[in-house]
DNA sequence: TGCGTAACCGGAGGCGGCCTCCGTATAGTT
DNA sequence: AACTATACGGAGGCCGCCTCCGGTTACGCA
């Protein structure tokens, strides 16, 4: 799942090196989950099994290495679209990938914010970039399940997207599964509803 | 202009101590306006000319100190209500009023934030607390106003607050303040429009 | 297969911020 | 004037940030 979208034409990275790199996302990705945005570095690196120097060669600031996690969970969120796509029946698919959405929606809590507070309003290219990919993997859930007739016509990715994120921000303890769920549970069945056309 | 609101009820400062806390809260002030929240605490004690034990001693933790700076830029907003009340005419100390309100949601901006994601949801009571004084301090202000005649009567303080922050937030440079108060211009012009009754 | 080198690794080290602790100073009291 | 509760302030230990460079390794080429 390419990592390096469209910053860089240059070589691709070594072998070793693109090791690493991954082996930094994701000890980054666990500790902005446990302890925030603001976890150590040198801590993300350990982790890692990797020196702070190898952490700073590949994210020069912290900021960097924010924005490549928000990034990667957008795409393992897309990519599980796909997945849940061919696995599972329409509706099933795209409530299947709503619950993953809760999931992405809690740390892009710290994410999103730490983002526009550091890049200021110049964060518009991330979030264009986000909500383009998000649309595009959710339109096509949501209209093969509108499509086979299990969810109403009348709604867009993104009204579904904004009620769900919606649902878990208002929610205290968005980071117990159950209560989430129940109330996640609230919007899909709403989701089933057609009006009378 | 207590300071210690139902926290403690204990005995009052003593003289020296109660300087050096309002030397710490204006340092305070300065630089989470010109450096943000995590301004580094030491210089804010260097700033005011004290020893970082003595910031320590009055602020234990860096949320303490911010929530302080928070209540205590809304005393000044609401003390200054009370000031153009008596040197204005109605109207006139209502849009004065709005515009100090600009300057202080400016600073609330930062601090409000990490407010929220320092405290989580039990940052509630000092919401409450604020948005009570402020509604109480506007609504003198702006119930004068439209018994004047100078204002519609179909308008509550916290719409206006409401709108004018939002103006603030949407311009991106907030903090320049003839763009702001061209963008404020606006909505104090739509405070004088009578709907026909 | 073996060699040369560009690419990469990693952690020591300098800096600055966080917070605590305690010897010293002073306001308020009698 | 003397006494004491109260407050001061900064040294010091710790930790995180970031840079820099001597050592290591993957990969192309013969």
């Amino acid at each position: 799942m390419g990592q390096q979208g469209a910053t860089t034409t240059a070589r691709p990275l070594r072998a070793d090196a693109a090791r690493n790199r991954e082996k930094l996302l994701s000890a980054a990705r666990e500790m902005f989950d446990e302890a925030g945005t603001d976890a150590s570095l040198e801590e993300i690196a350990r982790r890692a099994g990797v020196g702070v120097g190898t952490l700073y060669r590949n994210f020069p600031t912290r900021i960097e290495l924010i924005e490549a996690v928000y990034r990667h969970n957008v795409d393992e969120l897309c990519a599980s679209g796909a997945r849940l796509a061919e696995s599972l029946e329409p509706r099933a698919a795209f409530e299947a990938w709503l619950l993953e959405f809760v999931a992405y929606a809690g740390s892009k809590r710290g994410l999103a914010g730490a983002l526009r507070s550091a890049l200021g309003d110049d964060a518009s290219h991330v979030f264009a970039d986000v909500h383009d990919r998000l649309t595009s993997s959710g339109d096509a859930l949501l209209h093969a399940a509108q499509a086979d007739g299990g969810i109403r016509d009348d709604v867009e990715t993104m009204d579904v997207l904004r009620a769900v994120s919606g649902v878990c921000m208002a929610a205290p303890d968005w980071r117990d599964p159950a209560k989430t769920q129940r109330a996640l549970r609230i919007v899909l069945d709403g989701l089933r509803y057609r009006p009378a056309d």
